[in-house]
RNA sequence: GCGAAAAUAGCUCAGUUGGUAGAGCGCCACCUUGCCAAGGUGGAGGUCGCGGGUUCGAAUCCCGUUUUUCGCUCCA
């Protein structure tokens, strides 16, 4: 455990030493589980993406792209069930330290003096026998009407509360009516908090024309308001595919563990519609699919399992995550769920307009059903970083610290390298990259001994390295290494484009 | 959110009973070497997380606060 620990830590910090994320606002101290992607992270993540969206969108030929707005009507997130499902005043018990809902704790407790009220109706019908006018009875027993009064007002002033969002005054009742932790009697509560998982915000200029707004606290929304646009525009037919790539914002209440679980997070998505009945075999389908795609990056199969949920969400009739061995674990990296119609549905109703398909081969329409596969690029991107980093022990018992990217994610591919810098050789190196930088990126070094340079560029994720020496400037050739095994080769500098396209060669990767 | 720990140079850390900061690596310049890291010389860089307090004097003691990490908790 201790030594996942460490290798986490390393992971992270050998992000920040080669350019790859920092703390956002780190000069402000940082803000909480928000990171930046430094100039190679930013083309880690580019290139994560590209290979995600070829993938799907180019060699698909009914899946089609999407870009749709982080910000969204706000009637989206009445359909989707999140306004509702995410919004609720929390406390916790300090002692026992578990969480409630605070108005739920308080509903009860009135339930319990409306309880006693009932108990004195009981004993009070049973004395009197047939004779008993229960009315005349509640109106008028002290002890009655005082039960029925306190539980009223202590309603009225939840309720009252809760309207004003006054967290403040529903604890302050909590405390007065000295309501207790349900399982073990303590009274050591924190403050009441309101949790939702949506980021408000306003539009407009002027705070009272504006509108309240969220940030998307998903993506997939954005493809099935655009259903409609993008099946009649695309004259799509089922069963057919919309991807899309983009941030989504959750306020989440605990967020850790580096880029996992990120405030600000990157969701790469495709929502997949399908025939009604057909929906359970394109889950399988796209199950497999997906799983192929993460192998296909050679990170190691063993890091990855699949994970079939058993308690499903309001909208899924299945679901399942990609785990990926993260450095704490197995840990969720994308989900493949069959959302069913609930989405498309549900904005049916909220809009008042139709999102339906009409199949001519059954000669009807159709609300189409939905298979979703959701990967966050963060994830993603961690999965890449943690599993590439590597503490090699070489044959002359030195060691050195290399970033296995594969070649096609590595944010430069090439390093130009002159094995002095005089005699001509930096002219050289600089006419090879003019030569290369329209297809790839590559970068020049001229500092420290070549042996360092080499090293430097192994814990950055280059998986080549050009040097020239001075024989390149009579037969034009230059040493081509290769970052995982070392090996270096002899080239003619016009092989190098060709030698290059060869290491990321996009068919070759998706293909294995 | 609760609990614990931490915060000193870009990084890793040292700083003795309180006397206004050091090392190694890295970085920059120059010299030297030249195909698998750590040669020489010179240099830049820190109001010791922030705010108070105690004191003649605080990186060091006290209080508060912020951030980070770990555990618990939560997780469409």
């Amino acid at each position: 455990m201790a030594k996942q620990e460490d290798l986490f830590k390393n992971v992270i910090s050998h992000a920040k030493e080669y350019g790859y994320i920092f703390a956002s606002s780190e000069i402000y101290d940082g803000l909480s589980a928000v990171y930046d992607y430094g100039q190679n992270g930013a083309e880690l993540k580019k290139n994560i993406r590209d290979y995600w969206w070829k993938s799907m969108v180019q060699l698909h030929q009914n899946i089609v792209g999407l870009d749709a707005a982080i910000l969204m009507h706000p009637k989206t997130w009445k359909a989707s069930g999140h306004v509702d499902a995410f919004n609720d005043p929390l406390i916790d018990n300090k002692d026992s330290k578990k969480r409630y809902r605070a108005d739920v704790l308080v509903e009860d407790h009135a339930e319990k003096i409306l309880q006693k009220a009932q108990k004195e109706i009981d004993k009070a019908k049973k004395r009197f026998g047939d004779s008993f006018d229960e009315e005349q009875f509640v109106a008028t027993n002290d002890r009655v009407v005082r039960y029925l009064s306190e539980r009223k007002e202590i309603l009225r002033r939840l309720g009252d509360s809760l309207t004003r969002e006054d967290l403040k005054d529903v604890k302050a009742l909590i405390e007065e009516l000295e309501i207790a932790d349900p399982e073990t009697g303590s009274k050591n509560w924190t403050e009441v908090r309101q949790f939702n998982l949506m980021f408000g915000t306003k539009m407009g200029a002027s705070a009272d024309s504006s509108s309240d707004l969220y940030l998307r606290p998903e993506t997939a929304q954005g493809i099935f308001v655009n259903f409609s646009n993008v099946q009649k525009t695309g004259r799509m037919k089922i069963p057919f595919g919309i991807a899309q790539t983009g941030k989504a914002f959750r306020n989440e209440i605990v967020a850790r563990q580096f880029i996992f679980r990120m405030r600000e997070f990157e969701q790469m998505e495709m929502q997949f519609f399908v025939r009604p009945g057909e929906e359970l075999k394109w889950y399988e389908h796209w199950k497999e699919e997906r799983i192929k795609w993460h192998y296909s990056l050679n990170l190691g199969k063993e890091n990855y399992r699949f994970h079939d949920h058993d308690k499903l969400a309001h909208y899924a009739n299945a679901a399942a995550d990609i785990e990926f061995d993260f450095p704490f674990g197995f840990k969720e990296l994308e989900g493949i769920h069959s959302r069913t119609d609930f989405d498309l549905k549900a904005h049916e109703e909220h809009s008042g307009r139709k999102l339906r398909f009409f199949d001519p081969e059954m000669n009807e329409n159709y609300v189409p059903y939905v298979i979703e596969t959701s990967i966050g690029l963060d994830r993603m991107f961690l999965a890449v970083l943690s599993s590439s980093l590597k503490e090699e022990t070489l044959e002359d018992g030195s060691s050195r610290t290399v970033l296995k990217l594969p070649a096609i994610l590595a944010p430069t591919k090439a390093a130009i390298l002159p094995l002095v810098k005089k005699d001509g050789l930096p002219e050289l190196a600089h006419e090879i990259i003019e030569e290369l930088k329209w297809d790839f990126q590559v970068q020049y070094d001229e500092k420290d001994a070549i042996g360092r340079r080499y090293r430097r560029q192994d814990a950055a994720g280059t998986p080549l390295c050009i040097t020239v020496d001075h024989d390149s400037l009579e037969d034009r050739s230059v040493t081509l290494r290769y970052r995982d095994t070392m090996i270096q080769k002899r080239v003619k500098i016009t092989e190098l484009k060709s030698l290059i396209q060869e290491e990321i060669d996009f068919k070759t990767w998706l293909q294995g």
